[in-house]
DNA sequence: TACAAATAGGATAATTTTATCCGAATAAAC
DNA sequence: GTTTATTCGGATAAAATTATCCTATTTGTA
């Protein structure tokens, strides 16, 4: 029987697999919400917690949280009441970045964060890793800096992109 | 007292603000590990859990499951008893790439994965994001699978980069 | 053989992230 | 004004990650 169930201990992993690949689950959920809200408000569309937490595949009470976070952080708006919902004004939905997103919701370390976790990512006392991280980090800072919500918005209106599945 | 109160309040955000990068402290503690251990063992030198933990600066015992973790996955050698400790063998480590290690210990999620989350990252049915994530994976990849750490550890020898602080 | 110094690994605790519940506040419609 | 639909926010729970403790096992040395 020993034998039997050491074949079974198959996962040895210490943990049950990191499944993230960059950002956090709240921050994942923020962006897609935006997006969807962008998408919605720019047809003058309000659109309710219920239905974003339908279309982009998300817990609704979680996605609350995480609505009202980027509320406070006047990146979306809310109108409370019968008829209420989450929007983003027209003429801001093509200025308001990824970037502005992801600081509100996980912060800026992906911006300045050493790669291997030292306490500051510092030229003058580098981990082994800087140069390599140190491109792509600002790869990544420039992409999240110069992608608005206006393009995303277009394309899963159009159906050239999807929020789930 | 409601007021003064009020103006404490100033973290306004949902998490305690993720402090992560690109991997998992786990996954963290398993590179700077094996880059100190490589640096050793290119000496011919054997070194002990204790002597590791306390060079990259993390918990003993969480660094031993990360290091049993390695073991497993036949990244480094480990000896038991008195004068025991963690080896790669000096042929093996050039050959040994990032790649290896953050695939053993935090999956490869970070190939593979999605940026947004959807349960996978495809051409045909791509989120938002897909085409400014895509280059930048790529780039991660290529650096992880070609970077090996023998050049790492020269580094750390010759004071070049740090493992802590 | 006995002892000392290590790693291995199971159990458990602490912390953080993710998720749920419920009542309060708000605003539109009747 | 009452009802209804909705966001807000506090409390709590569940799950995952990070961390600690303790015992068993292994191995070199006296
Ligand atoms: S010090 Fe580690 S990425 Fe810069
Ligand atoms: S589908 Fe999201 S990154 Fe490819």
């Amino acid at each position: 029987m020993r034998i039997i169930l050491s074949y079974l201990k198959f996962n040895v992993s210490l943990n049950q697999q990191n499944n993230q690949f960059m950002f956090s689950k709240a921050c994942e959920y923020g962006l897609k919400a935006s997006i969807f809200i962008a998408s919605n408000s720019y047809d003058g569309e309000r659109v309710s917690l219920k239905e974003i937490a339908k279309e982009i595949n998300s817990p609704e009470a979680f996605t609350a949280k995480i609505l009202q976070d980027l509320v406070r952080h006047k990146i979306i708006n809310s109108v409370k009441g019968a008829y209420g919902g989450f929007e983003i004004p027209k003429n801001e939905i093509s200025s308001i970045k990824l970037s502005q997103i992801v600081n509100a919701i996980d912060g800026d370390s992906i911006y300045r964060g050493c790669g291997l976790g030292l306490h500051v990512c510092d030229e003058n006392h580098p981990c082994p890793v800087h140069d390599q991280f140190k491109d792509i980090r600002m790869q990544l800072k420039d992409m999240l800096q110069n992608t608005n919500l206006e393009q995303l918005a277009l394309d899963i209106k159009s159906g050239a992109s999807f929020l789930k599945l």
